[in-house]
DNA sequence: ATGCATGCTTACCTGGAGGTGGGTACCGCA
DNA sequence: TGCGGTACCCACCTCCAGGTAAGCATGCAT
């Protein structure tokens, strides 16, 4: 569920407080707008957000965490930090070649 | 890196110390010999883990984790947390039928 | 010669995530 | 009449992780 290339992303925009779909869609600079659609939909089917329809003309849209939503932030908190940990690694790991 | 279906259950099964390729390949039911090559591959490559070739007949290979791929770890429990939590919320979430 | 066990390698195939390009319905503005 | 902005939907395509099935090289036992 949280395997997808975006979802825990979309999770992440969202912690800050709800957001509105043009938002989103300019927050997550290289998403198309029809994966973060499908995002949304399925984010908010595993009950991960909440989409509130405004009802309004034009469309207003938001999206907000459930508590739920906020739980899966550690895995991301996790695999960023990984993310540091390994370019770190790679970073004293490559210049091998000119230490002799 | 980590994203892959495998990767990160192949890391886990390495925590407790070195494992052959057919002890890794046993402990993970559904996964292909093909795959687990692959992955094998692909994390000693990223040096999250070291194969060893002791050169003998019939062949002997053992993979154990570096402390770079001991850093992936958090990310498998976080998503094991995450996993049991959303587990929890499913089923606490259903049986709103029979309340009434 | 045959079979077994090990640790792979190769060739092939498929499902589905993700990307592209268009269309929809609504309204205000000019 | 057309344009812009919002929040989508639809048809289509590509790519590749992952799966299946088979082969390879070696030595020992039979």
């Amino acid at each position: 569920m949280l395997g997808g290339k975006w979802s825990l992303l979309v999770l992440n925009q969202l912690v800050g407080g709800p957001l509105r779909f043009g938002e989103l869609y300019r927050l997550l600079p290289d998403i198309s707008e029809k994966v973060l659609v499908q995002e949304l939909k399925q984010l908010a089917n595993a009950e991960l957000l909440v989409r509130t329809n405004h009802g309004e003309v034009p469309p207003r849209v938001e999206y907000h965490l459930t508590p739920l939503g906020r739980q899966a932030l550690p895995v991301l908190a996790a695999t960023a930090e990984f993310g540091r940990i390994y370019a770190e690694h790679i970073q004293a790991g490559r210049p091998q070649q000119s230490i002799g």
